[in-house]
RNA sequence: GGGUCGCUAGCUCAAUUGGCUAGAGCAACGGACUCUUAAUCCGUGGGUUGUGGGUUCGAGUCCCACGCGACCCA
């Protein structure tokens, strides 16, 4: 046995759950039987019998199954606490009841899953308890679980094992269904607006659609290095071309770049593309589906958020961006400023300048230091600058300026959204402007993408787009304060190089 | 990338200025117990103190490098 399971047998803990797991066999028990048909889940019979009074005995037979997360013997009497996804069951054992099996309750340990049918009863104290007649190991587990009462607090333990922190932490649990309400309620609201979810490429020859480093991978029998995709943009606006009016996709992308607390290398995006619509029917839009989903998921559309109230009802504050900035360096249009100028009043207040930096950049660095972080309750922030937005369509009253939205809710953004830009030969200036940024250093400059060109040379009607970043509206709605928390396998490093 | 802090038993944590054989609870093992709710009681075992070097009569503690992580900053 040793020679078979050296790291289990190497340790006293795991050994002696060998050793159990060889005297089950040798009662001629199957450790992991295939099969084991339970009637009730935990919560069903609280539900069905949780009013019966103290020392109730009823000759109703249940089948349950979990795994055991207490044992309490008192020699001739056993209470076994079992778990299954709805909560928590006592069993009731004893000889009379169980017969010889009794016995084997001794290969039973903590956090093995287990199978058990008896009678419904109430125990003098009133808990509601199985009285066993028989029982079933479903699987022996040969590893200790985390601590019944402290459980596993480490971060790092509980991203990597997250199974552990499920099983031990009922907040994580949590946290994962709110994820999967949040995600299936924007499906349903983009489903029951008549848009159509598709799937787009994962593997492109180009990665575009965002501004940022792709990872590279390579295709073997193509022999061509390709890119894990960036964002869904221009795929879906390629449908658009093609007469889809409404499209839709929940998928995860892939960003190249660090790792802390609100950035993941992969992460869920939402990406939606309507034709005829404008950027102002989206803003709309989006103050439908974010209170809609809040109430999907919490019941309500007033949360917490890091201590502080924060009401999602609409409407939402708009404000432009410029504006906001001109409030804070005290002029009109300070996009209209001098580069030089826009510089200064940056370093002025310690952001880090790039001489790469245009004014329309330099605008955008100066609200995310200054303004963002004061954005507390849902604000629409608009009309960006061209230069920063290499996919929206200009302003319809200054060219300056892009029909873009970020969504900006307690200092961090949620939802990002223009009027596209759907003039191909504005579209290919862009482009260049953005190779120009490329050569001149800048590695998350937007690739040209002559393919992406050329569809839109067919003519791409107007139209209006909405990104959403899953993981951040999770962690709003969850007050989770790290991407990882509402991640169940966030990336790391791992753990043996 | 920079700074600060952390890594001790399966889990959660101790260990005074560098000083006895690195302790405790849970978990494990042996025993008692037919109404517990983290059951209780008696007893036992369990450690390469993240890794590798160094200083010292003596290192969990001090120094250096590396690994993994946390928080803050860019």
């Amino acid at each position: 046995m040793n020679d078979e399971h050296p790291p289990l047998a190497d340790h006293p803990l795991t050994r002696a759950r060998l050793e159990k797991l060889e005297r089950i066999r040798r009662a001629g028990l199957d450790p992991y039987p295939v099969k084991f048909e339970r009637t009730h889940r935990s919560a069903e019979l609280h539900a069905a019998f949780g009013d019966l009074p103290p020392g109730t005995e009823t000759d109703q037979v249940v089948s349950v199954a979990g795994r055991v997360r207490l044992l309490r013997s008192f020699g001739r009497l056993v209470f076994v606490t079992l778990e299954d996804a709805s909560g928590r069951i006592q069993l009731f054992v004893e000889p009379n009841t169980v017969g010889e099996s009794f016995d084997h309750l001794e290969l039973v340990d903590l956090g093995d899953w287990l199978g058990a049918t008896g009678r419904v009863m109430t125990t003098r104290k009133g808990e509601l308890s199985v009285k066993v007649t028989d029982y079933a190991i479903l699987a022996k587990g040969l590893r200790p679980l985390p601590d019944k009462w402290k459980g596993l607090t480490d971060v790092e333990a509980r991203s990597r094992r997250r199974y552990l922190d499920l099983i031990v932490n009922p907040d994580s649990r949590r946290v994962a269904v709110l994820r999967s309400k949040v995600v299936s309620e924007l499906r349903r609201q983009f489903d029951a607006r008549g848009y159509l979810e598709v799937e787009t490429p994962v593997l492109q020859t180009q990665a575009g659609g965002a501004l940022a480093r792709p990872f590279v991978t390579h295709h073997n029998a193509l022999d061509l290095d390709m890119y894990l995709r960036i964002a869904t943009e221009l795929h879906l606006k390629r449908l658009i071309v093609g007469g889809f009016e409404k499209v839709y996709e929940i998928g995860k992308v892939f960003r190249n770049e660090g790792i802390d607390s609100t950035h993941n290398p992969e992460f869920t995006m939402l990406e939606s593309y309507e034709a005829f619509a404008d950027y102002h029917d989206i803003a709309r839009l989006v103050e439908e589906v974010l209170p809609a989903v809040a109430e999907a998921a919490l019941g309500t559309t007033e949360i917490t958020y890091q201590g502080r109230p924060l009401s999602l009802r609409p409407p939402y504050r708009r404000v432009r961006m410029v504006d906001l900035v001109g409030e804070e360096l005290g002029v009109k249009a300070p996009h209209r400023l001098d580069r030089e100028r826009l510089a200064e009043e940056a370093a002025r207040r310690g952001i880090a300048v790039d001489p790469g930096w245009g004014a329309g950049k330099l605008v955008e660095e100066l609200f995310d230091h200054l303004v963002a972080p004061r954005l507390w309750e849902p604000t629409f922030v608009l009309d960006h600058p061209v230069e920063t937005s290499p996919l929206a369509r200009r302003h319809r009253d200054d060219p300056d300026l892009t029909e873009r939205f970020e969504l900006f809710v307690a200092g961090s953004e949620y939802a990002n959204a223009f009027s596209e830009l759907n003039d191909p030969l504005d579209q290919r200036a862009r482009f260049l402007a953005q190779a120009r940024a490329r050569a001149g250093g800048d590695d998350e400059a937007h690739p040209v993408d002559e393919d992406y060109l050329q569809a839109l040379e067919y003519g791409m009607p107007p139209t209006g787009g909405l990104g959403i970043g899953v993981d951040r509206l999770v962690m709003l709605l969850a007050d989770r304060h790290h991407i990882r928390e509402v991640i169940l396998f966030p990336t790391l490093r791992p753990e043996d190089p």
